[in-house]
DNA sequence: ACCGAATTTCTAGCAGTGCTAGGATCGCGG
DNA sequence: CCGCGATCCTAGCACTGCTAGAAATTCGGT
Protein backbone atom coordinates (compact mmCIF):
# COMPACT_ATOMS: atom_id res chain seq x y z
CA UNK A 1 0.00 0.00 0.00
CA UNK A 2 2.54 2.24 0.63
CA UNK A 3 4.08 1.48 -2.71
CA UNK A 4 0.75 2.77 -4.18
CA UNK A 5 0.82 5.56 -2.28
CA UNK A 6 4.34 6.61 -3.33
CA UNK A 7 3.29 6.14 -7.05
CA UNK A 8 0.67 8.40 -6.68
CA UNK A 9 2.60 10.86 -4.92
CA UNK A 10 5.46 10.64 -7.26
CA UNK A 11 2.78 11.36 -9.87
CA UNK A 12 1.53 14.70 -8.28
CA UNK A 13 5.40 15.58 -7.75
CA UNK A 14 5.89 15.29 -11.30
CA UNK A 15 2.66 17.25 -12.39
CA UNK A 16 3.85 19.87 -10.49
CA UNK A 17 6.97 19.84 -12.12
CA UNK A 18 5.60 19.84 -15.37
CA UNK A 19 3.56 22.83 -14.50
CA UNK A 20 6.62 24.51 -12.84
CA UNK A 21 9.06 23.95 -16.02
CA UNK A 22 6.17 25.28 -18.33
CA UNK A 23 5.75 28.70 -16.52
CA UNK A 24 9.93 29.19 -15.64
CA UNK A 25 10.64 28.54 -19.30
CA UNK A 26 7.62 31.13 -20.69
CA UNK A 27 8.80 33.81 -17.72
CA UNK A 28 12.31 33.57 -19.02
CA UNK A 29 12.01 32.93 -22.98
CA UNK A 30 8.43 33.73 -23.56
CA UNK A 31 5.49 31.35 -24.39
CA UNK A 32 6.58 30.72 -27.72
CA UNK A 33 9.72 28.56 -27.10
CA UNK A 34 7.40 26.36 -24.01
CA UNK A 35 7.29 23.62 -26.15
CA UNK A 36 6.77 19.88 -25.62
CA UNK A 37 9.73 18.42 -26.12
CA UNK A 38 11.41 21.46 -24.41
CA UNK A 39 9.38 20.64 -21.45
CA UNK A 40 9.84 16.81 -21.84
CA UNK A 41 13.61 17.44 -21.84
CA UNK A 42 13.27 19.74 -18.46
CA UNK A 43 11.61 17.07 -16.75
CA UNK A 44 13.96 14.25 -17.54
CA UNK A 45 11.04 12.38 -19.52
CA UNK A 46 9.72 11.96 -22.66
CA UNK A 47 7.38 14.04 -24.29
CA UNK A 48 4.21 11.14 -24.12
CA UNK A 49 4.06 11.55 -20.44
CA UNK A 50 3.32 14.86 -20.37
CA UNK A 51 0.17 13.71 -22.23
CA UNK A 52 -0.74 11.61 -19.37
CA UNK A 53 -1.19 14.09 -17.28
CA UNK A 54 -2.86 16.74 -19.30
CA UNK A 55 -4.85 16.54 -22.31
CA UNK A 56 -3.04 18.88 -24.40
CA UNK A 57 -0.42 21.85 -24.19
CA UNK A 58 -3.57 23.92 -23.71
CA UNK A 59 -4.18 22.13 -20.57
CA UNK A 60 -0.58 22.83 -19.28
CA UNK A 61 -0.82 26.77 -19.31
CA UNK A 62 -4.12 26.69 -18.16
CA UNK A 63 -2.68 25.40 -15.15
CA UNK A 64 -0.18 27.53 -14.86
CA UNK A 65 -2.60 30.38 -15.29
CA UNK A 66 -5.29 28.35 -12.65
CA UNK A 67 -1.79 29.03 -10.46
CA UNK A 68 -1.57 32.69 -11.07
CA UNK A 69 -4.95 33.25 -10.19
CA UNK A 70 -4.40 31.88 -7.18
CA UNK A 71 -1.10 33.98 -6.83
CA UNK A 72 -2.80 37.18 -8.10
CA UNK A 73 -5.87 36.49 -5.14
CA UNK A 74 -3.39 36.32 -2.78
CA UNK A 75 -1.56 38.99 -3.09
CA UNK A 76 -4.86 41.55 -3.84
CA UNK A 77 -5.97 40.18 -0.33
CA UNK A 78 -2.95 40.01 1.59
CA UNK A 79 -2.92 42.46 4.51
CA UNK A 80 -2.01 45.86 4.30
CA UNK A 81 0.99 47.24 6.39
CA UNK A 82 0.65 50.23 8.37
CA UNK A 83 4.61 51.13 7.27
CA UNK A 84 5.30 51.25 3.75
CA UNK A 85 8.30 49.09 4.24
CA UNK A 86 6.61 46.25 4.95
CA UNK A 87 4.61 47.19 1.64
CA UNK A 88 7.36 47.01 -0.36
CA UNK A 89 8.14 43.27 1.38
CA UNK A 90 4.76 42.13 0.13
CA UNK A 91 5.44 43.47 -3.83
CA UNK A 92 8.50 41.43 -3.41
CA UNK A 93 6.18 38.32 -2.27
CA UNK A 94 4.15 38.53 -5.32
CA UNK A 95 7.64 38.82 -7.38
CA UNK A 96 8.55 35.33 -5.99
CA UNK A 97 10.63 32.98 -7.77
CA UNK A 98 8.23 30.11 -9.37
CA UNK A 99 11.48 27.85 -8.12
CA UNK A 100 10.17 28.79 -4.65
CA UNK A 101 6.83 28.59 -5.00
CA UNK A 102 7.21 24.82 -6.38
CA UNK A 103 9.84 23.66 -3.42
CA UNK A 104 6.59 24.47 -0.84
CA UNK A 105 4.22 22.31 -1.97
CA UNK A 106 1.83 23.15 0.53
CA UNK A 107 1.69 26.52 -0.79
CA UNK A 108 -1.23 27.66 -3.76
CA UNK A 109 -1.95 24.13 -5.64
CA UNK A 110 -2.31 23.42 -9.57
CA UNK A 111 -4.96 20.82 -9.54
CA UNK A 112 -8.46 22.17 -10.80
CA UNK A 113 -10.85 19.77 -9.75
CA UNK A 114 -9.47 20.04 -5.93
CA UNK A 115 -9.84 24.02 -6.02
CA UNK A 116 -13.51 23.54 -7.91
CA UNK A 117 -15.20 21.62 -5.10
CA UNK A 118 -15.43 24.17 -2.27
CA UNK A 119 -19.51 25.62 -2.20
CA UNK A 120 -18.83 28.27 -0.05
CA UNK A 121 -16.64 29.70 -2.60
CA UNK A 122 -19.60 30.68 -4.44
CA UNK A 123 -19.33 34.26 -4.53
CA UNK A 124 -20.53 33.97 -7.86
CA UNK A 125 -23.79 35.67 -7.38
CA UNK A 126 -22.61 38.16 -5.57
CA UNK A 127 -24.21 40.74 -7.56
CA UNK A 128 -27.90 40.28 -5.09
CA UNK A 129 -25.62 42.13 -2.31
CA UNK A 130 -24.31 44.70 -4.22
CA UNK A 131 -23.74 47.13 -0.29
CA UNK A 132 -20.66 46.54 2.09
CA UNK A 133 -22.16 43.91 3.85
CA UNK A 134 -20.59 41.99 1.14
CA UNK A 135 -17.80 42.20 3.18
CA UNK A 136 -19.54 40.04 6.03
CA UNK A 137 -21.25 37.64 3.47
CA UNK A 138 -17.54 37.24 2.65
CA UNK A 139 -15.75 36.82 6.18
CA UNK A 140 -13.00 34.71 4.71
CA UNK A 141 -11.52 37.85 2.48
CA UNK A 142 -12.03 40.46 4.30
CA UNK A 143 -11.55 39.01 8.21
CA UNK A 144 -7.57 39.23 7.48
CA UNK A 145 -7.81 42.32 5.00
CA UNK A 146 -6.59 45.87 4.97
CA UNK A 147 -6.64 46.65 8.19
CA UNK A 148 -6.66 50.63 7.04
CA UNK A 149 -8.98 49.44 4.66
CA UNK A 150 -11.92 50.54 7.26
CA UNK A 151 -10.23 53.57 8.17
CA UNK A 152 -8.91 54.71 4.22
CA UNK A 153 -11.44 52.96 1.69
CA UNK A 154 -9.48 55.20 -0.68
CA UNK A 155 -5.96 53.79 0.11
CA UNK A 156 -7.62 50.42 0.56
CA UNK A 157 -8.60 50.79 -3.46
CA UNK A 158 -4.84 52.41 -4.43
CA UNK A 159 -2.90 49.71 -2.65
CA UNK A 160 -4.69 46.98 -4.87
CA UNK A 161 -4.64 48.36 -8.18
CA UNK A 162 -0.67 49.01 -7.46
CA UNK A 163 -0.87 45.57 -6.36
CA UNK A 164 -2.25 44.15 -9.49
CA UNK A 165 -0.35 46.23 -11.86
CA UNK A 166 2.75 44.95 -9.97
CA UNK A 167 1.89 41.43 -10.17
CA UNK A 168 1.53 41.85 -14.08
CA UNK A 169 4.97 43.73 -14.41
CA UNK A 170 6.76 41.24 -12.13
CA UNK A 171 5.22 37.67 -13.79
CA UNK A 172 4.08 38.63 -17.58
CA UNK A 173 4.31 34.95 -18.57
CA UNK A 174 2.33 34.32 -16.16
CA UNK A 175 -0.32 37.37 -16.50
CA UNK A 176 -0.40 36.21 -20.73
CA UNK A 177 -0.93 32.53 -19.62
CA UNK A 178 -3.85 34.27 -17.29
CA UNK A 179 -5.45 36.15 -20.15
CA UNK A 180 -3.88 36.71 -23.28
CA UNK A 181 -3.28 32.85 -24.06
CA UNK A 182 -6.71 31.48 -24.52
CA UNK A 183 -6.91 29.08 -21.89
CA UNK A 184 -10.89 28.51 -21.78
CA UNK A 185 -11.07 28.49 -18.33
CA UNK A 186 -15.04 28.96 -17.54
CA UNK A 187 -14.99 32.35 -15.58
CA UNK A 188 -18.52 33.81 -14.82
CA UNK A 189 -20.42 30.35 -14.82
CA UNK A 190 -21.30 27.77 -11.91
CA UNK A 191 -17.98 26.00 -12.47
CA UNK A 192 -15.37 28.39 -12.24
CA UNK A 193 -12.89 27.83 -10.33
CA UNK A 194 -12.62 29.14 -6.67
CA UNK A 195 -9.07 31.27 -7.07
CA UNK A 196 -10.69 32.91 -10.13
CA UNK A 197 -13.47 33.96 -8.20
CA UNK A 198 -11.27 34.79 -4.71
CA UNK A 199 -9.43 37.00 -7.66
CA UNK A 200 -12.32 38.80 -8.47
CA UNK A 201 -14.10 38.91 -5.15
CA UNK A 202 -10.70 40.26 -3.75
CA UNK A 203 -11.39 43.49 -6.22
CA UNK A 204 -14.74 43.66 -5.28
CA UNK A 205 -14.37 43.66 -1.59
CA UNK A 206 -12.05 46.99 -1.66
CA UNK A 207 -14.60 48.72 -3.70
CA UNK A 208 -17.98 48.26 -1.99
CA UNK A 209 -17.06 50.91 0.74
CA UNK A 210 -16.58 53.66 -2.11
CA UNK A 211 -19.38 52.09 -4.14
CA UNK A 212 -21.94 54.31 -2.65
CA UNK A 213 -25.55 54.01 -4.70
CA UNK A 214 -23.79 52.17 -7.26
CA UNK A 215 -23.54 48.53 -7.65
CA UNK A 216 -20.47 47.56 -6.68
CA UNK A 217 -19.95 44.43 -9.11
CA UNK A 218 -20.34 46.64 -12.10
CA UNK A 219 -17.88 49.02 -10.49
CA UNK A 220 -15.42 46.07 -9.53
CA UNK A 221 -15.69 45.39 -13.00
CA UNK A 222 -14.93 48.65 -14.54
CA UNK A 223 -11.85 48.63 -12.41
CA UNK A 224 -11.14 45.45 -13.56
CA UNK A 225 -11.27 46.46 -17.00
CA UNK A 226 -9.62 49.71 -16.30
CA UNK A 227 -6.36 47.31 -14.55
CA UNK A 228 -6.14 44.65 -17.15
CA UNK A 229 -6.25 47.26 -19.93
CA UNK A 230 -3.49 49.19 -18.37
CA UNK A 231 -1.44 46.16 -17.73
CA UNK A 232 -1.56 44.65 -21.52
CA UNK A 233 -1.09 48.16 -22.82
CA UNK A 234 1.68 49.30 -21.20
CA UNK A 235 3.27 46.05 -21.63
CA UNK A 236 4.25 46.23 -25.14
CA UNK A 237 4.91 50.16 -24.74
CA UNK A 238 1.58 51.35 -25.56
CA UNK A 239 1.20 53.28 -23.22
CA UNK A 240 4.15 55.13 -21.83
CA UNK A 241 5.56 53.81 -18.62
CA UNK A 242 6.66 57.71 -17.30
CA UNK A 243 2.70 58.45 -16.33
CA UNK A 244 2.33 55.02 -14.76
CA UNK A 245 1.83 56.56 -11.35
CA UNK A 246 -0.25 59.42 -12.74
CA UNK A 247 -2.54 56.91 -13.98
CA UNK A 248 -3.13 54.86 -11.41
CA UNK A 249 -3.71 57.93 -9.31
CA UNK A 250 -6.23 58.87 -12.07
CA UNK A 251 -7.95 55.72 -11.99
CA UNK A 252 -8.47 55.24 -7.70
CA UNK A 253 -9.35 58.76 -7.91
CA UNK A 254 -12.09 58.30 -10.57
CA UNK A 255 -13.23 54.47 -8.20
CA UNK A 256 -13.96 56.06 -5.26
CA UNK A 257 -15.48 59.38 -6.96
CA UNK A 258 -12.88 62.53 -5.92
CA UNK B 1 6.11 51.72 -70.00
CA UNK B 2 2.37 50.61 -69.79
CA UNK B 3 3.99 47.37 -69.12
CA UNK B 4 6.35 48.62 -66.02
CA UNK B 5 3.01 50.08 -64.63
CA UNK B 6 0.54 47.42 -64.71
CA UNK B 7 3.36 44.92 -63.14
CA UNK B 8 3.61 47.35 -59.80
CA UNK B 9 -0.29 47.63 -60.14
CA UNK B 10 -0.91 44.12 -60.31
CA UNK B 11 1.80 43.31 -57.57
CA UNK B 12 -0.12 46.32 -55.19
CA UNK B 13 -3.26 44.63 -55.84
CA UNK B 14 -1.78 40.75 -54.86
CA UNK B 15 0.01 42.47 -51.75
CA UNK B 16 -3.43 44.03 -50.85
CA UNK B 17 -5.36 40.87 -51.36
CA UNK B 18 -3.18 38.97 -49.22
CA UNK B 19 -4.03 41.18 -46.26
CA UNK B 20 -7.51 40.78 -47.78
CA UNK B 21 -7.58 37.14 -47.28
CA UNK B 22 -5.40 36.73 -44.00
CA UNK B 23 -8.06 39.13 -42.20
CA UNK B 24 -11.32 37.50 -44.02
CA UNK B 25 -9.76 34.02 -42.72
CA UNK B 26 -8.93 34.79 -39.59
CA UNK B 27 -12.05 36.89 -38.93
CA UNK B 28 -13.88 33.54 -40.00
CA UNK B 29 -11.76 30.49 -38.52
CA UNK B 30 -9.69 32.44 -36.22
CA UNK B 31 -5.76 33.03 -36.43
CA UNK B 32 -4.77 29.88 -35.70
CA UNK B 33 -6.46 28.52 -39.23
CA UNK B 34 -4.06 31.65 -40.63
CA UNK B 35 -1.25 29.82 -42.29
CA UNK B 36 0.97 30.91 -45.36
CA UNK B 37 -0.28 27.54 -47.13
CA UNK B 38 -3.94 28.42 -46.52
CA UNK B 39 -3.15 32.56 -47.58
CA UNK B 40 -1.48 30.94 -50.19
CA UNK B 41 -3.84 28.95 -51.99
CA UNK B 42 -6.35 31.87 -51.35
CA UNK B 43 -4.10 34.16 -53.49
CA UNK B 44 -4.15 31.27 -55.86
CA UNK B 45 0.14 31.52 -55.68
CA UNK B 46 2.79 29.71 -54.10
CA UNK B 47 3.30 30.46 -50.47
CA UNK B 48 7.27 31.93 -51.26
CA UNK B 49 5.23 34.79 -53.12
CA UNK B 50 3.97 35.80 -49.98
CA UNK B 51 7.41 36.41 -48.94
CA UNK B 52 7.96 38.84 -51.48
CA UNK B 53 6.11 40.96 -50.43
CA UNK B 54 6.20 40.41 -46.60
CA UNK B 55 9.26 39.69 -44.08
CA UNK B 56 6.78 36.67 -42.82
CA UNK B 57 3.57 36.12 -41.42
CA UNK B 58 4.00 38.50 -38.56
CA UNK B 59 4.24 41.23 -40.99
CA UNK B 60 1.03 40.16 -42.99
CA UNK B 61 -0.18 40.26 -39.44
CA UNK B 62 0.78 43.55 -39.04
CA UNK B 63 -0.37 45.17 -42.18
CA UNK B 64 -3.98 43.76 -41.13
CA UNK B 65 -3.46 45.37 -37.58
CA UNK B 66 -2.69 48.70 -39.48
CA UNK B 67 -5.60 48.41 -41.68
CA UNK B 68 -7.63 47.97 -37.99
CA UNK B 69 -6.37 51.36 -36.44
CA UNK B 70 -7.14 52.80 -39.51
CA UNK B 71 -10.31 52.01 -39.44
CA UNK B 72 -10.98 52.36 -35.61
CA UNK B 73 -9.71 56.11 -36.11
CA UNK B 74 -12.34 56.78 -38.52
CA UNK B 75 -15.22 55.11 -36.84
CA UNK B 76 -13.91 57.10 -33.39
CA UNK B 77 -13.87 60.38 -35.28
CA UNK B 78 -17.18 59.80 -37.54
CA UNK B 79 -19.38 62.69 -36.89
CA UNK B 80 -22.30 61.45 -35.19
CA UNK B 81 -24.86 61.13 -37.86
CA UNK B 82 -27.78 63.28 -37.72
CA UNK B 83 -29.91 60.85 -40.46
CA UNK B 84 -30.14 56.71 -39.63
CA UNK B 85 -30.06 55.98 -42.99
CA UNK B 86 -26.18 56.98 -43.65
CA UNK B 87 -25.80 55.14 -40.24
CA UNK B 88 -27.11 52.37 -41.41
CA UNK B 89 -25.48 52.02 -44.11
CA UNK B 90 -22.35 53.14 -42.42
CA UNK B 91 -22.73 50.03 -39.70
CA UNK B 92 -23.03 47.79 -42.69
CA UNK B 93 -19.61 48.43 -44.22
CA UNK B 94 -18.52 47.27 -40.83
CA UNK B 95 -19.69 43.98 -40.64
CA UNK B 96 -19.55 43.46 -44.34
CA UNK B 97 -18.65 40.14 -45.49
CA UNK B 98 -14.89 40.15 -45.95
CA UNK B 99 -15.76 38.56 -49.35
CA UNK B 100 -17.30 41.32 -50.18
CA UNK B 101 -14.21 43.57 -49.27
CA UNK B 102 -12.12 41.60 -51.25
CA UNK B 103 -14.52 41.74 -54.29
CA UNK B 104 -15.14 45.04 -54.33
CA UNK B 105 -11.63 47.03 -54.01
CA UNK B 106 -13.46 50.18 -53.82
CA UNK B 107 -15.26 49.42 -50.55
CA UNK B 108 -12.97 49.26 -47.29
CA UNK B 109 -9.58 48.41 -48.87
CA UNK B 110 -6.52 47.44 -47.47
CA UNK B 111 -4.14 50.58 -48.27
CA UNK B 112 -3.91 52.41 -44.61
CA UNK B 113 -3.69 55.90 -46.56
CA UNK B 114 -6.54 55.05 -48.82
CA UNK B 115 -8.83 54.35 -45.65
CA UNK B 116 -8.20 57.10 -43.64
CA UNK B 117 -9.00 59.80 -46.23
CA UNK B 118 -12.03 57.54 -47.54
CA UNK B 119 -15.16 59.00 -45.98
CA UNK B 120 -17.58 55.79 -47.35
CA UNK B 121 -15.36 53.67 -45.79
CA UNK B 122 -16.88 54.70 -42.46
CA UNK B 123 -17.26 52.45 -39.55
CA UNK B 124 -20.34 51.75 -37.88
CA UNK B 125 -22.63 54.20 -35.16
CA UNK B 126 -24.15 51.38 -33.31
CA UNK B 127 -26.72 53.63 -31.97
CA UNK B 128 -28.86 53.99 -34.84
CA UNK B 129 -29.52 50.17 -35.08
CA UNK B 130 -29.67 49.58 -31.18
CA UNK B 131 -32.21 47.56 -30.31
CA UNK B 132 -35.33 49.36 -28.81
CA UNK B 133 -34.97 47.99 -25.35
CA UNK B 134 -31.36 49.62 -24.27
CA UNK B 135 -33.30 52.67 -25.92
CA UNK B 136 -35.41 52.80 -24.20
CA UNK B 137 -33.59 52.06 -20.61
CA UNK B 138 -31.01 54.86 -21.81
CA UNK B 139 -32.99 57.76 -23.21
CA UNK B 140 -29.98 59.79 -23.54
CA UNK B 141 -28.20 57.56 -26.47
CA UNK B 142 -31.12 58.31 -28.92
CA UNK B 143 -29.77 59.12 -32.16
CA UNK B 144 -31.12 62.68 -31.69
CA UNK B 145 -28.86 63.21 -28.97
CA UNK B 146 -26.24 62.22 -31.09
CA UNK B 147 -26.57 65.21 -32.89
CA UNK B 148 -26.06 67.62 -30.14
CA UNK B 149 -23.15 66.01 -29.48
CA UNK B 150 -21.00 68.78 -29.91
CA UNK B 151 -22.35 70.47 -27.95
CA UNK B 152 -22.92 67.65 -24.73
CA UNK B 153 -19.54 66.39 -24.23
CA UNK B 154 -21.04 63.66 -22.43
CA UNK B 155 -22.89 62.03 -24.75
CA UNK B 156 -19.82 62.47 -27.09
CA UNK B 157 -17.38 60.41 -25.30
CA UNK B 158 -20.85 57.85 -24.47
CA UNK B 159 -20.82 57.89 -28.62
CA UNK B 160 -16.97 57.10 -28.51
CA UNK B 161 -17.44 54.12 -26.08
CA UNK B 162 -19.84 52.71 -27.64
CA UNK B 163 -17.84 52.53 -31.11
CA UNK B 164 -14.90 51.28 -29.64
CA UNK B 165 -16.71 48.54 -27.89
CA UNK B 166 -18.97 47.82 -31.45
CA UNK B 167 -15.77 48.05 -33.37
CA UNK B 168 -13.87 45.45 -31.17
CA UNK B 169 -17.19 43.45 -31.02
CA UNK B 170 -18.08 43.22 -34.46
CA UNK B 171 -14.23 42.51 -35.53
CA UNK B 172 -12.82 40.25 -32.84
CA UNK B 173 -10.15 38.62 -35.12
CA UNK B 174 -8.45 42.45 -36.56
CA UNK B 175 -9.13 43.75 -32.70
CA UNK B 176 -6.62 40.52 -32.03
CA UNK B 177 -4.26 41.80 -34.58
CA UNK B 178 -4.34 45.04 -33.55
CA UNK B 179 -3.84 44.28 -29.63
CA UNK B 180 -3.34 40.50 -28.49
CA UNK B 181 -1.03 39.28 -31.14
CA UNK B 182 2.33 41.37 -31.04
CA UNK B 183 3.13 42.74 -34.12
CA UNK B 184 5.33 44.78 -32.44
CA UNK B 185 4.28 48.10 -34.26
CA UNK B 186 5.70 51.18 -32.81
CA UNK B 187 3.44 52.81 -30.78
CA UNK B 188 4.29 55.61 -28.07
CA UNK B 189 7.50 56.98 -30.11
CA UNK B 190 8.19 58.97 -32.91
CA UNK B 191 7.65 56.38 -36.16
CA UNK B 192 4.31 55.45 -34.88
CA UNK B 193 2.20 55.00 -38.10
CA UNK B 194 -0.28 57.94 -38.40
CA UNK B 195 -3.62 55.45 -37.81
CA UNK B 196 -2.54 54.53 -34.52
CA UNK B 197 -1.94 58.18 -33.44
CA UNK B 198 -5.39 59.07 -35.34
CA UNK B 199 -7.30 55.78 -32.88
CA UNK B 200 -5.29 57.81 -29.81
CA UNK B 201 -6.33 61.26 -30.91
CA UNK B 202 -9.90 60.53 -31.49
CA UNK B 203 -10.27 59.52 -27.98
CA UNK B 204 -8.39 62.21 -26.61
CA UNK B 205 -10.17 64.58 -28.51
CA UNK B 206 -13.45 63.87 -26.77
CA UNK B 207 -12.26 63.42 -23.44
CA UNK B 208 -10.91 67.01 -23.83
CA UNK B 209 -13.35 68.85 -22.83
CA UNK B 210 -14.48 66.98 -19.71
CA UNK B 211 -10.93 66.30 -18.75
CA UNK B 212 -11.55 69.35 -15.98
CA UNK B 213 -8.09 70.17 -14.48
CA UNK B 214 -7.03 66.91 -14.77
CA UNK B 215 -4.76 66.06 -17.71
CA UNK B 216 -5.95 64.91 -20.47
CA UNK B 217 -3.52 62.78 -21.94
CA UNK B 218 -3.62 60.54 -18.84
CA UNK B 219 -7.30 60.63 -18.67
CA UNK B 220 -7.54 59.14 -22.20
CA UNK B 221 -5.03 56.59 -22.16
CA UNK B 222 -6.76 55.10 -18.78
CA UNK B 223 -10.16 55.58 -20.86
CA UNK B 224 -8.92 53.69 -23.87
CA UNK B 225 -7.38 51.19 -21.13
CA UNK B 226 -10.81 50.85 -19.51
CA UNK B 227 -12.42 50.05 -23.34
CA UNK B 228 -9.77 48.13 -24.10
CA UNK B 229 -10.19 45.74 -20.88
CA UNK B 230 -13.59 45.59 -21.24
CA UNK B 231 -12.98 44.42 -25.19
CA UNK B 232 -11.29 41.84 -24.34
CA UNK B 233 -12.14 40.35 -21.34
CA UNK B 234 -15.45 40.72 -22.49
CA UNK B 235 -14.59 38.76 -25.51
CA UNK B 236 -13.87 35.58 -23.88
CA UNK B 237 -16.85 35.53 -21.68
CA UNK B 238 -14.69 36.85 -18.24
CA UNK B 239 -17.23 39.76 -18.20
CA UNK B 240 -21.41 38.73 -18.05
CA UNK B 241 -22.56 40.41 -21.34
CA UNK B 242 -25.84 41.07 -19.41
CA UNK B 243 -24.17 44.15 -17.64
CA UNK B 244 -22.52 45.30 -20.50
CA UNK B 245 -24.58 49.05 -21.11
CA UNK B 246 -24.31 49.25 -17.33
CA UNK B 247 -20.42 49.22 -17.49
CA UNK B 248 -20.49 51.78 -20.43
CA UNK B 249 -22.34 53.65 -18.42
CA UNK B 250 -20.38 53.57 -15.35
CA UNK B 251 -17.12 54.21 -17.14
CA UNK B 252 -18.58 57.27 -19.31
CA UNK B 253 -20.28 58.26 -15.35
CA UNK B 254 -16.60 57.97 -13.73
CA UNK B 255 -15.12 60.00 -16.66
CA UNK B 256 -17.10 62.68 -17.27
CA UNK B 257 -17.33 63.33 -13.57
CA UNK B 258 -20.80 62.53 -12.81
C1' DA C 1 12.93 -16.20 -5.88
C1' DC C 2 10.73 -16.69 -9.95
C1' DC C 3 7.68 -15.82 -13.94
C1' DG C 4 3.70 -14.18 -16.43
C1' DA C 5 0.75 -10.04 -16.45
C1' DA C 6 -0.11 -5.28 -16.15
C1' DT C 7 1.37 -0.87 -16.05
C1' DT C 8 4.48 2.64 -17.38
C1' DT C 9 7.69 4.70 -20.53
C1' DC C 10 10.02 5.39 -24.79
C1' DT C 11 10.98 5.18 -29.87
C1' DA C 12 9.36 6.39 -34.09
C1' DG C 13 6.34 8.57 -36.80
C1' DC C 14 2.29 11.59 -38.66
C1' DA C 15 0.42 15.75 -40.29
C1' DG C 16 1.06 20.34 -40.05
C1' DT C 17 3.76 24.88 -39.25
C1' DG C 18 6.97 29.06 -41.02
C1' DC C 19 10.36 29.69 -44.13
C1' DT C 20 14.00 29.10 -48.05
C1' DA C 21 17.27 27.35 -51.72
C1' DG C 22 17.52 26.23 -56.44
C1' DG C 23 15.61 24.90 -60.59
C1' DA C 24 11.86 25.73 -64.06
C1' DT C 25 9.06 29.02 -66.56
C1' DC C 26 7.56 33.13 -68.27
C1' DG C 27 7.72 37.75 -70.60
C1' DC C 28 10.40 41.30 -72.32
C1' DG C 29 14.02 43.81 -75.22
C1' DG C 30 16.70 43.19 -79.08
C1' DC D 1 12.95 34.63 -83.33
C1' DC D 2 16.21 34.25 -79.55
C1' DG D 3 18.61 35.12 -75.15
C1' DC D 4 18.31 36.90 -70.79
C1' DG D 5 16.44 38.58 -66.60
C1' DA D 6 12.64 38.69 -63.58
C1' DT D 7 9.15 35.76 -61.61
C1' DC D 8 7.33 31.78 -59.73
C1' DC D 9 7.04 27.04 -58.09
C1' DT D 10 8.75 22.47 -56.45
C1' DA D 11 10.97 20.38 -52.91
C1' DG D 12 12.80 20.42 -48.68
C1' DC D 13 14.45 21.90 -43.78
C1' DA D 14 13.76 22.21 -38.95
C1' DC D 15 10.32 22.64 -36.06
C1' DT D 16 5.48 22.12 -33.81
C1' DG D 17 1.63 19.22 -31.08
C1' DC D 18 0.30 14.77 -30.67
C1' DT D 19 -0.06 9.41 -30.87
C1' DA D 20 0.38 4.27 -31.97
C1' DG D 21 2.90 0.44 -30.88
C1' DA D 22 7.10 -1.56 -29.14
C1' DA D 23 10.18 -1.92 -25.13
C1' DA D 24 11.08 -1.72 -20.37
C1' DT D 25 9.72 -1.85 -15.79
C1' DT D 26 7.08 -3.08 -11.88
C1' DC D 27 3.72 -5.94 -9.73
C1' DG D 28 1.10 -10.01 -7.74
C1' DG D 29 0.83 -14.91 -7.06
C1' DT D 30 2.99 -19.15 -6.47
Amino acid sequence: MSAQERKVRDRAQRERSIVAAARQLAESDGWEAVTTRRLAERIEYSQPVLYSHFAGKDAIVAAVALEGFAELAQALAQPAAADPRAAAADSRAVVANPKTVVADPSAVVADPKAVVTDPRAAVADSRAVADPKSSAANPKSSAANLRSSVADPRAAVATVARRYLKFAEANPALYDAMFNLHTDLPFGRADTPAPLRAAFAAIQDVLAPVAGGRDSAVLAELTWSALHGIATLSRDGRLPPEYATERIDALVDLVTGQ
